[in-house]
DNA sequence: TCACAAATGAAAATGGTTTTCATTTCCATG
DNA sequence: CATGGAAATGAAAACCATTTTCATTTGTGA
């Protein structure tokens, strides 16, 4: 495995809400900097398996990434601009636990998106 | 756009769970059915918007189709054998409506997916 | 039978992601 | 400083699900 570049970070983090690996890449090279679109991936993999960065797909199952504080939360993502506020889920967590246990799941796990337009959109 | 080719439905319901084209595809092929890969992506994707059949993503973003009733749902499946429930989402859509509403977000929509291992695995 | 629309599928194109692999950059050690 | 192996890098190729193209076949109503 390989660590993360630096510079991808900073620039996840300067795009605002989710980014894919190819508008962090294409980002980068508009300001400038040199980096390649294999370094891109393998740096957000990186982020990603430490729990630095979360990810998720779009409709079209590209993935997007988003700097992200490490406890367990989901997403309020606005549809128009992107803006993305991150919420926590405890009524989720309750609702997840109780249907899979109801069903007899163990090693439960669970995702939960919700999606709108902002106040400004 | 195309009306859905009635054998990929009808293998989509043989196959159980949840199934990619590309699954589907084969299995028709195993069965000695004589159709084109083309057709199976056109017929799942008529299946999605006439709301026959649910769509949604692997981890690494291959879609995968499954034979559903009409209303809202949510899915509760399995990691080990793909055995799926389908369950009410009460709960979650309350949730939804609420954090989306605190925050002013309107044209609120959500996506909730519970996985773990079942009784049998 | 005829004309026209819909369906079909082989082949090529698309596009995100991963792999390969040669080269460069780091870094610990003597 | 020298130097040798490890880690990082990125260009190019490979991968692979999905979409597009387009020529052909099939269905259907007049
Ligand atoms: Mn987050
Ligand atoms: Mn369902
Ligand atoms: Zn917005
Ligand atoms: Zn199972």
């Amino acid at each position: 495995m390989s660590r993360s570049n630096p510079r991808v970070l900073s620039t996840l983090e300067r795009a605002g809400g989710f980014a894919s690996a190819q508008e962090v890449y294409r980002l980068m090279q508009r300001e400038g900097e040199s980096i390649g679109l294999t370094t891109v991936y393998r740096s957000l993999q990186s982020l990603v398996s430490d729990k630095i960065v979360d990810v998720l797909r779009r409709d079209d199952g590209e993935a997007i990434y988003r700097m992200c504080g490490g406890a367990h939360h989901h997403h309020l993502v606005c549809k128009g601009c992107g803006d993305t506020v991150e919420i926590e889920g405890g009524a989720i967590e309750k609702w997840a636990k109780t249907i899979a246990s109801e069903h007899g799941f163990k090693d439960v796990g669970h995702t939960a998106e919700i999606f709108g337009l902002c106040p400004k959109c």
